[in-house]
DNA sequence: TGACTATAGATGCATATGCATGTAAATTTA
DNA sequence: TAAATTTACATGCATATGCATCTATAGTCA
């Protein structure tokens, strides 16, 4: 009985979630959100485009990631100089609440990495690397 | 710069989820649909509960899961003698269905596999599996 | 038996995901 | 320069996900 690939990876996928979300959920944020922050927060500014390679996103799920942060006042948004280009940073109360929850972010990757053990985490970002290289 | 285990596995998840879709849309299905055909196809019957422990999932994202299929008649569903429980069973069509979604399945697991090698997919199951374990 | 508790599912809400497609602006080409 | 093409982003649609909560049924215990 092979065993499918994605069912195996989804499962995994769908636990990590739960237990990041929960720690996060102190400062209203999901897993998904706090990666958005997180990038806006090292690059201090980034096109839409931009954030879809660094997040290995389709463009239509990070335009939807994107419209709670910025109904919300923790991103803005302005047109660049291309017009279709739209510039995407963090205000400061966005740089204030990635600070709090990066805190929550550690706790959860603290307990997760405790649990999982060094080579097993090398081992899952090799193998994530290695997935994400599929599309090329 | 740590890595966030999270981000990693959800960038992966993605990839996987829209390779396994991309073959599986030929069908109709998406890859999470696949799994609750397969597991039903396999266990001739089973409530919802059951259904949560086998595919680690949700309650209510099984419960949701479920209705498309129901809704087009792939999945049957009656009360059990527990009045709370919901017994479900695939329907002539959804076994039919089944079939031919495990042929474009096989595609893309041979897909996948050939590109990832035994050896990073051994890792990717005992990683997802070590992940899963968190729970408990 | 009646009250309390536990279990199985369903629903409201909000985000996550991506295909097909639409709109607008920039670039290329004839 | 006008038309065709490409690029960036938005929207409609449908499924995916899970927390909090609700309903109904089953089981437990005083």
């Amino acid at each position: 009985m092979e065993r499918c690939i994605n069912f195996g990876m989804r499962k995994a996928n769908r636990v990590l979630n739960q237990i990041y979300d929960g720690h996060l959920a102190k400062c209203g944020l999901k897993g998904g959100q706090y990666s958005i922050l997180r990038a806006l927060y090292l690059r201090k500014q980034s096109s839409n485009r931009d954030l879809q390679d660094i997040l290995v996103m389709d463009q239509t799920t990070l335009t939807r990631g994107l419209k709670p942060l910025i109904r919300d006042g923790y991103i803005q948004s302005r047109p660049g100089e291309d017009g279709r280009v739209k510039l995407l940073c963090l205000s400061p109360e966005g740089k204030d609440l990635y600070k709090e929850a990066n805190k929550l972010w550690q706790v959860a990757q603290k307990q997760v990495a405790a649990r999982l053990g060094k080579e097993t985490i090398e081992q899952l970002f090799s193998v994530a690397n290695s997935v994400v290289d599929l599309r090329n």
